[in-house]
DNA sequence: CTCAATGCAAATACTTTGCAGGTTA
DNA sequence: TAACCTGCAAAGTATTTGCATTGAG
């Protein structure tokens, strides 16, 4: 039985493979290995606990070759990377979930995503504004927790 | 006669004596240089550049003042800090100018600033969405010009 | 067999820190 | 004169790079 987990996986795989081969790059157990922690195993992750994923699940590989990979990833569509405000790059897989932008809770780190409508057209009228065509944003929207029962809410 | 930025300026130093008064810190001359730099001769910087600067104008200061400084300005409110796609922390001087975002060229990257009122219905809403109240929220556009006559634009 | 990928360690870039000596209140 | 601040250099962090070795095609 398959997960949608796996589902997707899978097509990352395959996309994965498409791109090594048109790009005449080589096919290794540890890009393999490196993919399918991202995409079954990590929500928002940076490189050093991707790379102690690896090694508590027995997967020998180093720290460039978590780099290395994870620069692959990106320019092959399957990866996404941001910075947000903490200095350290943060990824997250982009196959199987559309474009969002983040939400942190200044409280406990956690991190929402969200996709709201408004951020087209906030973008469209700023690059008319400068004659300039908008390619992509970073939004990030810092925020205090509400929710009565939430342990991380500061005192209301 | 003045200018407004020396206006402004004059603003900055004496809120900057307030604050190292009510938090018992110390005047010394290195902040109050260091200050006038910023918001004299900079509009978005890194701290490099503004060690470099200062060294140019024959102020004798070390890296390690420069961060000092710079923290204590952005806790005084006298100076905004950023994080963009570079991986370096941009500062820029935050008295006598409103609350903005920034749109960067992705041709010759230039930062634009602007202010979007929609901005704030997008926080409102997505906060909320997560029952989470928003304190602020980082926002770059990275856009490509398309100005016919700048020097920056790529071919059609 | 050839060239790309890996692993390791050293190098880099930016920022922070420890400590001795100078300076402010 | 007591505590803060500065300057220098060393230490951290996060990421990149050089190079010998391994391994995919």
């Amino acid at each position: 039985m398959n997960t949608p987990a796996q589902e997707v996986y899978r097509t990352a795989e395959t996309a994965l493979k498409t791109y090594i081969r048109t790009q005449g790059l080589r096919e290794t157990r540890e890009r393999y290995a490196i993919l399918k922690e991202i995409y079954l195993n990590l929500e928002h992750f940076d490189a050093e606990q991707l790379y102690n994923q690896l090694l508590a699940q027995g997967i020998k590989v180093s720290r460039a070759t978590v780099y290395n990979a994870l620069q692959l990833f990106v320019e092959a569509g399957l990866v996404r990377r941001y910075l947000f405000g903490e200095g350290r790059m943060l990824y997250e897989r982009s196959l199987g979930r559309q474009q969002h932008d983040h939400l942190i809770c200044v409280d406990c780190g956690a991190i929402e995503e969200f996709c709201d409508p408004q951020m087209g057209l906030v973008t469209e009228s700023v690059g008319r504004l400068f004659h300039m065509r908008p390619e992509r944003h970073d939004l990030v929207i810092y925020a205090a927790c509400e929710k009565p029962n939430c342990p991380n809410r500061k005192i209301p």
